[in-house]
DNA sequence: GCCAACGTTGGC
DNA sequence: GCCAACGTTGGC
């Protein structure tokens, strides 16, 4: 069962730091829309996991520090609120479309590993990552966290 | 900002 | 149920 995952947002939009000023340093990781990635959310990702924050479509991509789930899956609010950016008029509430969860930040890495060191190192081929560009929740095996992990340190 | 990759939508 | 059109993601 996975217990690693890897998260991304795009640093104009939510970064790291967002994190790090939110009360109890806690945020809901809403607002994701494609299924893959819906269902990593909704039916594996549980309490106590562990969070590679990533960030993507900025200058400096890569990990940039560590979260870990302090709430597991729950309907995702946006979907249902039609000011919302993220509202989906086709979401039922009985049986809502859209999932989040509750993110706490643990560690922000004093230096980011870059995707560009990602991409260097062979034990890293077979990431999600590098396989599927586009999917923004993923799992992470133990060892590609740990080959990570160090490369922060 | 561009563009390739790819997920989603909707007409047939 | 196919597939063209369209929209979005994300690295560069």
């Amino acid at each position: 069962m996975t217990q690693y995952w890897l998260f991304k947002s795009e640093p104009d939009c939510f970064s790291i730091d967002d994190l790090a000023q939110q009360s109890a340093q806690t945020a809901r990781w809403d607002g994701v829309r494609n299924f893959q990635a819906r269902n990593f959310l909704r039916d594996n990702v549980t309490l106590g996991n562990w969070v590679f924050f990533y960030h993507s479509r900025c200058k400096a991509i890569g990990v940039v520090g560590i979260a870990e789930v302090t709430r597991a899956a729950y309907p995702d609010p946006q979907q249902f609120d039609p000011q919302s950016p993220y509202f989906d008029p086709k979401s039922d509430s009985d049986n809502p479309r859209w999932f989040c969860v509750d993110i706490t930040l643990k560690r922000k890495f004093s230096h980011m590993v870059s995707l560009e060191q990602i991409k260097q190192i062979q034990a890293l081929d077979d990431m999600m990552l590098r396989k599927q560009g586009r999917l923004s929740i993923q799992p992470v095996s133990v060892h590609e966290w740990q080959i990570i992990n160090q490369l922060a340190t």
